[in-house]
DNA sequence: ATTAAACGCTACGATACCGTATCGTATCAT
DNA sequence: ATGATACGATACGGTATCGTAGCGTTTAAT
């Protein structure tokens, strides 16, 4: 044994994998019952039916069903990756149609309105809602200020009004108007906002 | 009596009163439940509890639980008046600002993620969902066309564009960034929107 | 082979909720 | 006064869910 002795207490790899096998079925399955029901449908009891994990196991690994339930949410915390095409609208609109290509189809987007409302009343929910909130608009936030960098933004730029001003529209079609995101509509966004600078 | 015979079927407005009471009642400490909870945790054991009608009675007016819901949820659907303040930029501002300041305290928007998330999979709760939805942007499609009529605006101006333009940033704080929504913001938001027609 | 940790299975207790049944009471028009 | 209609109170049956207990079985390290 090269790396631990033996009043060796970490656990080692092999140990870790039948721990960790377990656990990666069940945040699985969690995740894709979330996304199905939403948080309020969602029950430990199915996720043993589907995941074929044993309700015991579950309980052994998460104390309660609000555990479980936060956890598959983190799932959700995925930063994007920052293009760099050189200029601010062309930054803006990749990361736009990148999103709106995301939001009929992507997972996310059928539990994304699920955990606004929990955050509504739940500090623990709101606080990853935040989290999630911060991953979606982190690329926007970045090409905006690579932009003030090169001079081509002002400094007095308020960079989070823009963000709302780019992102509100698209998130208000498709989980209030329920209109289609096309790309003529995010162009039709983009050149209103970026016109205003 | 005056407007009605012997064989009167449509029952007498003092009759009406105490079944009418009694769904007052009913669908106010409902809504307030709604409000409070959203529509997963609203049982019809606490609307009983709470309004003091027996929950027998309340069978008698609603045949299920969704059925109360539903006709609680629709008490949003309230459509706003219209300004008319004679030019675009003028209207415009009064709308935003009078929903700038409903966002944060009125009691639809605790509710309305709640069955924006129920839409997502019920098409009943859709179907409210959209005519809440169309009451809210009514006064805005309303003063957009006026404008165009004087010509302020293009007869090729895409309204539902403009007014994702203009509402989603708001409802975008509201519910996903959770920041403040003060006046600035949301004059910022009409500059640029307006500033590229 | 032995042993400890992790797992599966079944069965619970407790609670909450839906929707109904039953029966007695209050209201109100006539 | 009488009868019809609506209401209240209580008690259910049925189901779903959470979280736990008990106990045997598998896995994997030594």
């Amino acid at each position: 044994m090269t790396t631990s002795n033996k009043s060796e207490r970490v656990p080692s790899d092999k140990v870790n994998s039948r721990v960790e096998r377990s656990r990666h079925t069940v945040l699985t399955t969690a995740f894709e019952l979330l996304s199905e029901g939403g948080v309020a449908s969602f029950t430990v009891d199915e996720v043993a039916r589907r995941s074929g994990v044993a309700k015991t196991t579950i309980y052994r690994h998460w104390p309660t069903r609000e555990a479980l339930v936060m956890d598959a949410c983190s799932r959700m915390i995925a930063e994007q990756e920052t293009p760099d095409t050189g200029s601010l609208e062309g930054d803006v609109t990749a990361i736009l149609v990148e999103i709106a290509h995301l939001l009929p189809t992507a997972n996310w987007s059928f539990v994304l309105p699920s955990i606004v409302d929990t955050a509504e009343r739940n500090p623990e929910f709101a606080e990853i809602h935040s989290r999630i909130q911060r991953g979606h608009a982190a690329p926007l936030r970045e090409v905006l200020q690579r932009a003030v960098g090169r001079g081509e933004l002002s400094v007095d730029a308020d960079v989070s009004t823009i963000v709302a001003a780019l992102l509100g529209p698209l998130f208000y079609r498709r989980w209030f108007s329920r209109e289609p995101i096309d790309d003529q509509f995010v162009k039709a966004i983009i050149k209103r906002v970026l016109a205003s600078l």
